[in-house]
DNA sequence: GTACATTTCACCTATATATGTGATTGAATG
DNA sequence: CATTCAATCACATATATAGGTGAAATGTAC
């Protein structure tokens, strides 16, 4: 049996989801609130297995509801419910345990399976949402590939920077004198087109050459 | 009409996926191929919607196949097909440009329908895989919630800091005395626990204070 | 109203860093 | 075999940075 709570300020709606969802043979109902104003309560009264979560409510908002269960309960899934898929709420749930994102023009039918999905460990999220993550996702881990064409011995100097080491330590680490760490720096410095060593430690992290 | 190409090496399946796909109203084989060693020229040639892509193949595998189709042509929708739901996998494919990730075991009125919301733009997953990423998105974002109390003024000097400016620069900029900067450092020096420029520089990325 | 943190500035000194100008060796490239 | 590049070292100088000590003005919190 899966045991789902709603939050929903749409009367209406919230009527709706109800009689859908109680309604269904394997489904049951625990309760349906207008706002999140008591769902620390709620959601250790019930413990249910999934929350259907409005994100425009007035009172505390789905974020906010979702973000305080979330510091009590990492395991009641928790189903995002909005009329867009804008951008910014999605991230901004996914990224604070909300485990689908799902709009609420989704069929009946379509809106159990999410349910029964959720409540089994799966993350459902209508295909339009799951490519706007996909893309963030893609855009998030490009590799950077900037070649500076740094020779490696530059490049474990750079290292060495990195790691906060001075000119003394890193010559004492590569046992080399000062003068030539001084000489490989200032190549590293050429080929990044930098003049400090900070700057270099900036570009090393931001172009992901570390 | 959705054209679709398959990559997948065991002759069954490639049959039994082509002769599903075929059969069905709105959806053409464009053409099935046991590996992606011409896959250039097929996807030129043919110009599919959606290209089914096994993952693992003799040859040229679909991970590789995925990235030699998307260095020319970012338009077509490529869904990886495989066995297991390993995280590596997944996470390889999907930031080389995958619009989805499927399991061979998902049943064919599922798979009918992933293709079709591939073609339209959708990012099909199964929910599990859909999990997996959640979980990978939200750990990639956590804020990195150091907090080191940093100052209002000390939080500025260290963008500045962090943008390479020196000392001067930084006093310039925020129209106070080099001394009252050098102070400032000082206090963050004493917050980050660092001693150096770069350190401070380095600890910033690495915390993303920046 | 006192304790505390923030912001501001000053002065001194030692060390680190940046820049310039060489030079030698060995390996790789053509 | 000449050229180029990587890696090594040297010396000189100017500027930047780090560390120490102290102090005044402001605002907040208890």
């Amino acid at each position: 049996m899966v045991k789902v709570l709603i939050y929903e300020d749409n009367p209406q709606l919230r009527e709706g989801l109800t009689m859908l969802i109680d309604g269904t043979e394997g489904f049951q109902v625990m309760g349906a609130f207008k706002n999140c104003n008591n769902i620390t309560y709620e959601v250790g009264a019930y413990k249910p297995n999934v929350i259907l979560m409005d994100i425009d409510m007035p009172g505390i908002n789905g974020l906010e509801g979702l973000k305080i269960v979330r510091k009590q309960n990492t395991e009641v899934s928790i189903l995002m419910l909005t009329v867009f898929d804008d951008n910014k709420n999605i991230f901004e749930a996914l990224q604070n345990g909300a485990n689908g994102y799902i709009l609420k023009k989704t069929p009946p039918a379509k809106l159990l399976e999410y349910l029964l999905e959720a409540s089994t460990g799966g993350a459902p999220m209508t295909a339009t949402v799951a490519a706007q993550v996909l893309k963030m996702f893609s855009l998030i881990n490009i590799p950077a590939n900037n070649d500076y064409h740094l020779s490696g011995r530059e490049k474990q100097v750079l290292q060495f920077l990195v790691k906060g080491y001075s000119y003394k330590m890193i010559a004492a680490e590569m046992f080399i004198a000062m003068d030539t760490v001084r000489s490989h720096i200032k190549k590293i410095y050429e080929k990044l087109h930098v003049n400090s060593k900070s700057e270099a430690v900036a570009k090393a992290f931001r172009d992901r050459i570390v």
